[in-house]
This record gives structure tokens, sequence and C-alpha cells, in this order.
RNA sequence: GGGAGUUUAGCUCAGCUGGGAGAGCAUCUGCCUUACAAGCAGAGGGUCAUAGGUUCGAGCCCUAUAACUCCCACCA
């Protein structure tokens, strides 16, 4: 081993050595399976911190469970984003002066195949450099020709049940990116915008209605004006006719519940054709629909003069004209929030529109039932009801885009017969007129209708692959909440309609990483931090680490740089220790455990590993991975290294051979098992040390997890040493003797004799005494009182200072006197409480009053 | 508008089906002790957001309030 820790000296060397050996990649066997399936980022993205949580929380499952003796794969795999990617496309050609018309729709897809290329391994690479154990030789895209294949398998087989239908809605449409994005992708943000009340006047001159709006460029769509049919104020004119400003033409005033009595004036303007509310009440009532403002998000021919203008740019001049024709009564400041698209930020327009819907109703309700019975679970819990209630609200899954990149509707159009149909395959001829002449849809699908398949798409579907047989469904999905609605339950649907099974049987969440202030990293801000970089800095394991140390599921993390530092301060400790393991068991006799004279510590270092491993299993198995690393850490420090190993120095620097070979055998043993538990977290350093250990496995990966501590009779005693020793280095810490003065400790031996004279040297060692002599002393001493003995400290006496630490210590001890009096005065917890509890606080008590007697005879004598 | 989460030491967070308030970092003191000064030993520091309630007993369960955060949503 290296002298000091230096992760970049071995991380890439043992991520290749590990995919030489192919070890991420299992076939199906007469085990049970584990499986996970990666949730796909963007093919053309880089890895950031989020991705790096959530697949190292993934990787640790499949480490964990791998070693524990499951069939355990990690599907890989990235997504197309076919609007993101577009986009980007767009603005090469931008660049070189090209639109994408001019390119034409062929040559396009060629460029976005090459742009998946040339861009889809970076963010392969970086996870790679994160030490994650998925199976690279799986890896799948959702462009690739099987999964696409699947994509269209299950579009023909929606379309020809009547799940897929086509039809006018109104959807959100982005004038930028030139196509209808989904309720998801339509980000509400606050703006501050403005109401303006206008006067629309009677046709036949009695007065006028004034109707409050935020969106007066859509005054030319307009074909009505409601009213609540409960409001007194218009009830006696609906059906008149109004006169719409600015156009002229003569529309209804009508009565629609829709419209609230208590909002703005009570009036509202209809415009069907540009929004969706305005949309029902125009079919309740019959109403015309005009479009007044095209693709581009410009107002078209009907708006007169304004013709060519931008919708928003246009208001101010709107306001104007309707200034002046004496329409406009006042404008007022307004707060609302207005859609934007996800990938542009561009404001969306609602728009009617032709497009493709998953009809959701029959989908949707097995995927609810599987919740609700408990087939899939979430963690944390409370997940179930982001599910649940937006399962049961669910609309009509609107999955056409009116891109290029993308999986194309595979629906034609017979140019004889007109017959529409889906074929998975390009169909050489209509099914119904037998033609060979027929068009394809133009739009191509929502990227999340082949996301929705990915659990069984990845796995061979539509084939029936071994893989699909043995590691369907799958076992636990990671992943962020905020695409429970999108994902996660358009995945179960998907699931339970074409394998008949659900995909996952746990939905883990994991939480959003934020920066050291809280804020959500984002590169507008620049407040990321490149999880590439804290690997390089740190090294892999480091990040890791940092990223899954205090994290609890569901639950937002702050994250800096400082963690990854702490992070590789704590490996570094973890590495040294492993040298110093390494040093003394050189040439060591390996003996089974239970055939080993143990002594007290090694007893009680085997019980806490004993108590370490349950937990670290309870834990895992409950998803809590911020517990485990914590309780790993806190064993590794507190007890392995502060105490185990320090005191073990004694025998192993010793010359009592068979105290030496048992230490030895039993701090390999100890140490062995903490890297194999460690080994999930931080897989490089551990399989680095792992390797060096004179006995281990081809690798830790397939090392058998640790279950338990095969000895009998492990008992904890060597607490009380423990105890007795910090006492004692408390005392001197009082009367300020530095820790390189070491002294004679007079001892007097109280109880637990034989405990103690077996830890007389740790005693010695870790108290930072020169000698135990088991006889009072004659000089002047500070007398510590512990449960087990007394000892005497020989330090010039200064009572003051004596009296204070003594009147500390009695206070502390009445205190739980009394408090425990107190207790046990109390009838309902003597009758009520569990008698163990009972018992145990007399006990206390008892020992308490011991002590105060000790500790009162002390302060008198000072 | 609906739903959810958070609130514990100066900072970041743990805290088990309710049974004596914890860790790391930071601060202060002492130590280069042969794995680690990226270290070791010791110390200080908390009305567990507020107010009620249930209970023998509440950081934990219930109710209300406040602050912050997130998700969902078609009030012009």
């Amino acid at each position: 081993m290296e002298k000091t820790y230096n992760p970049q000296e071995f991380e890439k060397k043992i991520y290749s050595k590990w995919l030489e050996k192919r070890y991420f990649s299992p076939t199906p066997d007469e085990r049970e399976s584990y499986t996970i399936v990666m949730p796909p980022p963007n093919v053309t993205g880089k890895a950031h911190v989020g991705h790096a949580l959530n697949t190292t929380i993934q990787d640790v499952l499949i480490r964990t469970k791998r070693m524990q003796g499951y069939n355990a794969l990690w599907v890989p795999g990235t997504d197309h984003a076919a609007l993101a990617t577009e986009e980007m496309i767009v603005k090469h050609l931008a660049k070189q002066n090209l639109t994408k018309d001019e390119v034409g729709r062929e040559k396009f897809l060629q460029i976005g195949e090459q742009w998946y290329k040339d861009y889809g391994n970076t963010i392969i690479d970086q996870f790679k450099s994160i030490g994650l154990s998925c199976d690279w030789e799986r890896l799948a895209f959702t462009m690739n020709e099987n999964l696409s294949r699947a994509v269209r398998h299950v579009f023909v087989d929606y379309f020809n049940r009547g799940l897929i239908y086509k039809g006018k809605r109104v959807v959100n449409y982005c004038p930028h990116c030139h196509t209808s994005i989904s309720d998801n992708e339509n980000v509400h943000i606050d703006q501050v915008t403005s109401l303006w009340h206008i006067r629309y006047p009677f046709a036949d001159g009695s007065g006028y209605v004034t109707v409050a709006t935020t969106r007066p460029e859509t005054i030319f769509g307009d074909t009505a004006v409601a009213v609540n049919p409960n409001d007194k104020r218009y009830q006696d004119k609906i059906g008149k006719d109004l006169i719409l400003p600015l156009v002229g033409k003569k529309i209804k005033l009508i009565g629609d519940e829709y419209c609230e009595m208590g909002f703005g004036t009570g009036a509202v303007k209809i415009t069907p054709a540009h929004d969706p509310n305005d949309y029902e009440v125009g079919l309740r009532h019959n109403l015309d629909i005009v479009t007044c403002i095209d693709d581009e998000g410009k107002l078209m021919e009907i708006a007169g003069k304004f013709e060519g203008m931008d919708r928003i740019k246009a208001r101010p001049e709107i306001e104007k004209a309707l200034k002046e024709g004496g329409y406009l009564v006042k404008v007022e400041k307004y707060k609302n929030q207005v859609g934007t698209c996800d990938r542009c930020g561009s404001f969306t327009e609602p728009k009617i529109s032709t497009q493709w819907f998953v009809k959701m109703n029959d989908l949707v309700k097995p995927a609810i039932e599987a919740v609700k019975k408990g087939e899939i679970k979430f963690v944390p819990k409370r997940f179930e009801k982001t599910y649940l209630n937006w399962l049961e609200h669910s609309q009509d899954w609107c999955i056409s885009r009116q891109i290029w990149l993308g999986h194309r509707l595979p629906v034609y159009n017979c140019q004889a017969c007109e017959h529409t149909f889906a074929s998975e395959n390009t169909p050489d001829q209509c099914p119904r007129c037998h033609n060979r002449r027929f068009a394809q849809e133009t739009d191509v699908l929502d990227t999340w209708f082949s996301s929705a398949l990915w659990p069984f798409s990845v796995l061979g579907y539509p084939d029936k692959t071994e893989d699909l047989a043995y590691y369907y469904p799958t076992s636990t999905l990671v992943t962020a909440q905020d695409i429970i609605t999108f994902w996660v339950s358009k995945m179960v649907f998907s699931g339970l309609e074409f394998m008949k099974k659900v995909p996952f049987k746990k939905v883990v969440i994991n939480g959003i990483v934020r920066d050291a202030k809280g804020m959500k990293m984002s590169k507008h801000l620049g407040n990321g931090i490149d999880p590439i970089e804290m690997v390089e800095k740190y090294g892999a394991d480091s990040l890791r680490l940092s990223l899954v140390s205090g994290m609890s599921m569901g639950t937002d993390l702050k994250y800096s740089e400082d963690k990854a530092k702490e992070a590789k301060i704590f490996i570094n400790k973890l590495y040294n220790a492993g040298k110093f393991v390494l040093q003394n068991v050189e040439g060591i006799q390996v003996i089974p455990l239970s055939k080993l004279k143990l002594q007290q510590r090694d007893k009680w270092i085997l019980s806490n590993l004993d108590k370490l491993i349950k937990s670290v299993t309870k834990n895992i198995d409950k998803y809590s991975l911020g517990v485990t690393v914590s309780n790993l850490i806190e064993f590794t420090t507190s007890k392995f290294c502060d105490w185990y190993l320090e005191g073990a120095k004694n025998d192993l620097y010793g010359n009592n051979e068979e105290k030496r070979t048992a230490t030895q055998n039993v701090l390999l043993y100890v140490y062995t098992n903490l890297l194999k538990l460690f080994h999930p977290f931080i897989p490089f350093v551990t399989e680095y040390i792992y390797q060096n250990l004179p006995v281990h496995d081809e690798t830790i990966m397939f090392s058998a997890y640790p279950k338990k501590v095969e000895v009998r009779g492990l008992k904890n005693d060597y607490e009380k040493v423990i105890n007795l020793v910090k006492q004692i280095r408390a005392v001197r810490s009082q009367f300020q003797m530095p820790d390189n003065m070491r002294t004679k400790l007079h001892m007097q031996i109280l109880s637990d004799e034989k405990l103690i004279k077996e830890s007389l040297n740790d005693i010695v060692k870790l108290g930072f005494g020169t000698e135990i002599v088991m006889e009072a002393p004659k000089q002047e001493c500070v007398k510590v009182i512990s449960e087990i003995a007394n000892v005497y400290i020989p330090i010039s006496r200064d009572t003051e200072k004596e009296k204070t630490r003594l009147n500390k210590e009695i206070d502390s001890v009445k205190f739980e006197i009394i408090r425990s009096e107190k207790m046990l005065a109390n009838a309902g917890f003597i009758s009520k409480a569990p008698k163990a509890l009972v018992d145990k606080e007399n006990e206390k008590l008892e020992k308490n009053k011991e002590l105060l007697k000790k500790l009162n005879l002390e302060l008198k004598n000072l």
C-alpha cells in the first residue's frame, strides 16, 4: 500500500479491472435476482450532482445485494430528450445561417443521429468515473432500434384497441420551439402584469359590460362575453348582443357558471381558440372558434393593423387603441402565474390544435390499485399521495409533438381509401384497399412515451428474452420526486398493461441537491457543483460518501465542496487504519475466532461489530443510507481506531505469543468486515485495501457480505475500562496536565477484578500512565472514583480546583438521584411502565446513591 | 386555490413502534504518543419553532399558530 491515500492513483485502474473481468454483467442463473433500471439521463447532457446522488444510491443498493448473493443487475441507459436536442441542433444550424426547413427532415435526422453519437458518451464516461457498477454491456438508449420497436409495438397495440385517438384540444404550445408541450413541460412562473378593464358596448346602445382580462391581445379571438347566470347585475341582459371593441363585430353575452361573480367585474371575455376554459365554454354554447395568434406567437389577419406583431409586444399598442376608442376603463397592476416552456423559457400559448392522445381512464385504474394494495411501495410513504393524487385526476395524455427528432408516430394514411392505420413495421400496403401509397404522420411521440416502457424495453421487450423473464419485475426504482407523476406513473401502467406485472416493487425517492445556501443548483445561477471536478480533486469515493452521509430519503440536502473534503479526511483515516492493520498482521497465522483465546477488549469490539452489521443491514434495507454511513463512521473512528486499535498495540508489540495471535486475528477480522460493509459506499478504496490483505478473494465485490459475528459469549464489559480511562483523562485535563506528562497510577480495585487485571496494560497506556501500582499512594494525589476502581493520580493538589470538580460531579449525580426518585415515587410509573425499566431505574438509583456517598466523603476529606 | 415537507448546539444534520438530548464541522485548551497533525486527548455550547392536548412519562403522538421550502392547479 502507498504511504498516503491518493485515490487518483488507483481508482481508474480498479474500474478498468472490474470492467475487464465483467463483474457488472451477470447472466440469469438459479439465484434470486435483484434488478435496478437507471433513470435515463439526457444522452447529450453532463452529469450534475443530482445524477451523482441518484446513481450513488443505486450503486450502494446494487453492490450490497450483489455481495449478499443476489444476481444483481443494474441496467444503465440514456434518453434521447428530443425537444432539448432538437433545440440545440437548431441553434447550431442557425450559426451556419440554416433553418430546419432548409436542411429538410431527412438530413436533419441524420444530423441528430450523428449528434447523439458525438455527444452521447460524455455522461457515460462521467458515470464510470464515479465508480458505478452498472452493466454497460446492456447500455440502452431510447432511440435504439430495439427500444424503438418496443415503442411502435406498444403504440400499435394501444391504437388497435382504440386507446389512442386524434382530437382537438387546447394544448400548451411553445411559439419558440414550434411544438405542443405537455402540462409537465409547461412551467408556471409568477409574473407581475396588468389587468385591463375593457368596455364592451351593447349593440342596441343600452350601455356596456366591462370585462377584466390579463390578455387584451386575444380580444380579436373573442366570440362571447360570459357572466354568471346567477349574477343579478347581468341576469336580464344575457342573450343580448355586444360590439367587440377594435373588431366591431357582434358577439353574444352568455350565462355560464364558469364565470365567477366575485372576480374582477363579474364578466369575462371568451376566447375559445386561446384558452382551455374558454374552449369548454365555447363547446357548451356552440361558439365560433376564432384563432388570432399564429404558431409564431404573432397576431393574425383578423387583428387588422396589428397583424404580424408579437402578441406580447402588441399589448401597449392595443391598449392605446382601446383608449382612443373609449373602451379602456382602467389598467391595474396584477400578479398571476403564466406558463412558460420548460426547455426555452418562452411564454407558452394555449392553442387549439389537433393532437394525438392516449385515453387514460382504463389504464390508470390498475396503476392506482397496485399502489393501494401495496404491490408497489414508496419510500418515504408520503409520496404515494403525490402519485395517487395525480393518477386520480389525470387527463388524457397528449403524446404528439410537432418536432422531427424522436419516434415518429407509426400511423399511416392511405392515399387511396383514406384509411388510417398503425403499423409496427413500415407497411407495404394498405390493409384495407391494398394500395401501396400512403403517408406517415409527421408528428413524433412525447419522449415520455418511450421512457414509460423503460423497465421492460431495456430488457428486450417486445421479444420474450431470457433477461425479461428473469430480471423483470425490477426490484427498486430510485428517482427524484419531480418525475413521480409523469414518469413513475406511466411506467406503472405500462408495465401492468404489457407485462401484466408491476415494473418495480419499491420506488425510492431521493432528495434534491441544493447549494450551501439551500438554493437549487442551476446553470443560470452558476451555483452548481461539478461532481466530476470533485472526483478529480478528492476521488470518487469521497464524492460518493459525502453525498450519502447525512442523507435521508425524500429530504433535500445541501451540498458544498467542504463535504467532499470532509469525506476525504475520513477515508484517509480508514486508509491509515488499514495500513496499521497490514503492518501488524504480517506473517499472521489465520485461526478461526472460535478457536482463539479472546480477551475482554476483543469481545468488546466483536460484539460492537456484530451490532454494527445488524444495524447496517437493517438500515440499508430501509434505504436509510445516511444513518448507515454515520453508524459505520462512528464505529470506525470512536470504537475501532480510538479504542480497540490503541489498546491492541499493547499485545501486538508485546511478547505474549498467544495474545498477539489472537489480537492479530481479531484485528484482521474486524477490519476485513468493516471494509466489506463500507464497500458499497466507497468501492475503490475498499477494493484497493482489500487486495492488500493477507487473505482475500479475487474481488471484494463478490466477497460474502457480513451477516453476524460467529462467536459465542461476546460481552461489553470492556466498556467499563473505557469509562475509567475517560475519567482519568478528564481529571488530568482539568488539572492541566499535558498529555506528554505521564504518571504512575495507583489503583484500588472495587469490582470486576478479572476484567481490570486483564486490562491493566490498556489502562496504563490509554490513561497516560507509566505503571500501575496496587497500593494507596504516599504522595499527594487526585482521586478518580469510577464504578470499578479508584485511581489515584499523583498531581500536586489544588484544593480549590478539586472542590470545583467534586462539586460538579456531585451536582450531576444528585440530579440523577432526584430524577430517579421522582420517577420511582410516581405510582403511575411503577404500575404502568415495563418492569425492566423500573428495575433499571432502581438499580441506577442505588448505584448513584453509593457514588454520591463516596464523593461526599471525598469532599469532606479535602 | 389544493397538497406535502421542514423547523433540534454557531453551521450541516441524526434521533429507533414515546422511557435519561447526539454526531461531524466550527470554537477554546493541551499534545509531533512508532496508522493517520488530513492527527490525538479534553472542554464549552440546546426552553428540541410557539401554544394547547393525550400519557405515569413527549424532540417523537394529536390539535392549532408562525416562518421557510417544494409539488400540483384553467379564476379571467
